[in-house]
DNA sequence: ATGAAAGCGCTAACAT
DNA sequence: ATGTTAGCGCTTTCAT
């Protein structure tokens, strides 16, 4: 096992007071002493435990970290961002995924209270409706959330409704009026829900009727035959697609070109997250864009100022700190033209079918 | 602060002693005792402290992982698939990142030694040559390297020479002779050697004169023009490129459609991971596959046997575990035409310079 | 300047 | 079945 202060102190020949102080006060011990203290400390590759400290009821400087997966960069990013702040100012982090799974999340929860973090960073599917926040509340644990759209709990994130307003108002710039929403099994997740009223209002607002979002199996390995179906055939067919995110692109993007659709020809893509990889793409995807790192480095200064008890924002200022979102226009979006609009919208007649 | 036992201890009206046996061997007290200390618990929404446990010299069930970076998806996946097995085993993961910086790499494995992990899961730039692992290996501190090719420590991966010499003998097998392999700037990390030397044998195996690796900055938003120079002039230009890994091999397509080359048509590309990435671009990116999520399962099985002392494997067995690559065979790679080899080999002399 | 000792939350050996 | 107590590594009074 480790050494102990103990072993410290035996070796130099003092006490472990004095042994502490030497680590924690150096200025308050002899120079003599404290040479031989050093000298055993690194004789026996000492390292004072944590425990200990903590145990004396200081801070522990561990901060907890809950994320749906890692699978999906946009939470990488987060991470990235969090760890890099973190390093930075001695804090520790410890992790949990939970794959959006209940059970996984309150047990996560459970595990990192009882590490008796400090704080946590976490990432839910639903905030407003969370049974597990509201404990979290009662029991005193700081919390930020990340990505979760909600105006009663302590978030970062953007502003998913008026980003995806104005990406689906993109694509109605581009000449589009049969859009389509496309969402993961996760349609319930309150982003998801924040984005298509988002894509409903940019619809509404040029005349144009929304249809509910259409679930798209996120991890299969072809779009189901009947989501096909419903993006390529009929008179009525979308023109261009409204993603959740920018994995959810992907996917239906190489589904469209299995099916030998061409891309943007036949159909437009937008994507929400702003993944970089996306740029690498061919052609490079559009996309509503998170600054995902940013939006880790904030929630961890806003987890820090609570932590700390420096939170001069507190009070008067809403619990959800909104960060910018960005367009970036890519290659997946094409100008509409009657060589694809084979329907045009103007020669429909019914005001109940969306896009008629 | 947290309820401690104490606490409960006074709200049940019972000793600490009884409120731990209710907790950790609820079958030695009192059916009713037991009920009125849980339902203490409850009340106080009280959860044992790991710190009292740890301090008692149990274990802290705490595993450190290192990586340099999470934005490759490579280590989310290996993290991902440690994270599976670490809470289902009721271990705790603390996370830190490095950016393969060494300094920042001391600190990780000082934190967490603090931290009195049981053990440390890693991957660094040059396992052979870093001397912190000696260290740890003198400090007793159990770890597993993933994705460092050495033999000479406990760690898991692919063959990366062997693997790289399958993808590059498969572009041969389609015709290709005029083969470069591109490197990421962290050339000098021990699996890039590997794969280099793979490329290399694949490539004399022919009667082909290997190249030395061309460093291509990963980062950089644009591919420098002198490398672009390289890969597209001349009459002894490269008709496929091996990548070090799949995010440069992206970068790279990148790079050669600004410059207005189609893939495969003008150049193939092959890959090195395997992201699950790859096969959502257009066309899908072939790519030298390893398991990652395997190889973090496996490391984390092959530390927690060698944490627990349930090692079968110790003794005879080599440290390295080898994981089965794989090829994905993707439309990033051509069959070599005329139209492309504008300088057919057989018609060139000199046996001096690469390709030539 | 240094040491002795208490106490942080908990478990386990021993006592009742 | 329950209580008492020592001790894990450390910091911090309080003595010396």
């Amino acid at each position: 096992m480790s050494p102990t202060i103990k072993d410290v102190a035996a070796h130099a020949g003092f006490s472990i007071a004095t042994v502490s102080r030497a680590i924690n006060a150096p200025h308050t011990v002899n120079p003599v002493t404290l040479d031989k203290v050093r000298q055993s400390i690194d004789a026996l590759n000492f390292r004072p435990s944590p425990l200990g400290r903590q145990l004396r009821g200081e801070r522990t400087r561990l901060i907890g970290v809950i994320l749906p997966t890692l699978a999906n960069p946009v939470f990488a990013e987060c991470l990235q961002g969090i760890d890099e702040l973190a390093a930075a100012q001695g804090y520790r982090l410890m992790l949990m995924t939970t794959q959006y799974d209940a059970d996984r999340e309150r047990h996560a929860i459970e595990t990192l209270r009882e590490h008796r973090v400090e704080g946590l960073i976490l990432t839910v599917a639903d905030a407003d409706t969370h049974p597990l926040l509201d404990e979290l509340d009662r029991a005193g644990l700081l919390y930020v959330l990340m990505h979760n759209d909600t105006a009663r709990r302590p978030s970062v994130s953007v502003d998913n409704r008026l980003a995806a307003f104005d990406g689906v108002r993109m694509l109605i710039a581009h000449g589009h009026r049969r859009i389509l929403m496309l969402a993961g099994t996760l349609a319930a997740s309150d982003r998801a829900r924040q984005r298509h009223l988002g894509y409903a209002q940019a619809m509404q607002q040029a005349g144009l009727t929304p249809a509910p979002a259409l679930e798209v199996d996120f991890n299969a390995d072809e779009l189901a035959p009947s989501v096909l179906a419903h993006l390529t055939s009929g008179p009525n067919r979308p023109t261009a697609l409204f993603c959740s995110n920018d994995l959810l692109a992907m996917v239906v993007m190489r589904g469209l070109r299995r099916a030998r659709l061409q891309i943007p020809r036949d159909m437009s893509i937008l994507g929400f997250d702003g993944l970089p990889m996306g740029e690498l793409l061919s052609p490079p995807l559009a996309s509503v864009c998170a600054p995902n790192r940013e939006i880790g480095c904030a929630a961890w200064r806003r987890l820090l100022a609570r932590v700390t008890g420096t939170d001069e924002t507190s009070g008067e200022t809403s619990p959800t700190l909104t960060l910018p979102h960005s367009l970036r226009e890519g290659a997946t979006i094409a100008a509409i033209s009657s060589r694809t609009d084979n329907s045009p919208v103007r020669a429909s007649t019914s005001a109940e079918r969306p896009f008629a």
